[in-house]
DNA sequence: TTTATTTTTTCACATAGGTTAAAGATATTT
DNA sequence: AAATATCTTTAACCTATGTGAAAAAATAAA
């Protein structure tokens, strides 16, 4: 969950960046985008939420990602290097969100050392906070991993229903169901 | 992991921003960064190997990444950024690397824009590699993770003790062993 | 407001992998 | 080559979390 700075976003760089791009709006439920396929768009969430998530056919839906305002989402691997795509992209609520295609933001790279260097410290912070999840997967349970998410981000829980979270936190539903009511330390 | 393609290694911008930089010497054993100080350097192994590990001062030590022979690696957060460590590095044979300064690398980055690609585009890969091990993690079982690294990085079993490849894949010594031994389905 | 749908909780049971401790191996130092 | 230190395996036991199924609650639709 990468938030972009409001400096940024109001930067002359990225306005006349965003001048070239569309919005798009997505129906809550809607999917966005299906793994297997190549994905176009790197969103910003200008209203509503987006998730990221993985799914292997058998029943393992795993949310790697929300996008709430100001937020971006996309499918990394297949957006960036325009291979088919390892997740997919849904709507959770009704959404509005910039939509940055590939080759647009190609160009800007090439174009303009800021929105490159824009790219390298967005990507750098969201390597950062990834590194960060794996050492939480594997040194904290459960019960301190929604602790965590709880304080830090506490509207998550008003918006997203408890089973997009619990496969977030790398538990299932009915864990996180237990730790929210049960008393598990 | 993450390997520095040749090309690039090779390429104008590379070679000057690397006639400015030091090629340092690790004893095998040493701690090269110790959390909680600040990363100087961001490291591109010549010869050896490094680690990059978590340690909670009461007994976890998780290994978050290895870095072989023109492999890269530092603590993201604290290079980056310029605070604490999160992580700390050690050398687990003797390594000459060559050591980046955070000054010098921001220099490079203001003044090239090839090198500032390249950083985002190095970015950019390990985002995408510690997103699918986050994923590994919550969906494949241990023998599956260990399945999965010594089919793509085999060599790390001849140079690395199994302690230090159980954290890497988020379990114990004692799993790594049962599964490597005893029949685990 | 009734009915249908979706979400959340609850519960009994199963199990992968953790924990602790010790014994074997292997490597390193004296 | 003994002695010491480090690394790896083994084994018995334990527990956090998963699984499967159902009930309860909430939300949406008719």
């Amino acid at each position: 969950m990468i938030k972009i700075d409001s400096a940024i976003l109001n930067s002359k760089a990225f306005t006349s960046l965003l001048e070239k791009v569309e919005s798009l709006t997505f129906k809550k439920g809607e999917l966005i985008l299906k793994g297997g396929e190549i994905c176009k768009y790197l969103f910003i969430v200008e209203n509503g939420l987006l998730r990221n998530f993985y799914y292997d056919g058998k029943g393992n839906d795993i949310t790697h990602w929300f996008a709430k305002e100001k937020m971006i989402v996309t499918a990394p691997e297949s957006f960036f290097n325009q291979e088919k795509s390892f997740f997919n992209i849904e709507a959770i609520e009704d959404t509005t969100a910039i939509a940055i295609s590939h080759e647009i933001l190609e160009q800007a790279f090439e174009n303009s050392k800021t929105i490159e260097r824009f790219g390298r410290i967005l990507t750098t912070q969201i390597m950062i906070t990834l590194g960060r999840k794996i050492i939480d997967l594997q040194t904290k349970n459960a019960k301190a991993r929604y602790n965590e998410l709880i304080k830090n981000y506490p509207d998550i829980f008003r918006r997203v229903n408890l089973g997009h979270i619990a496969s977030y936190l790398g538990m299932t539903q009915q864990s996180l169901s237990r730790i929210r009511n049960n008393s598990v330390k």
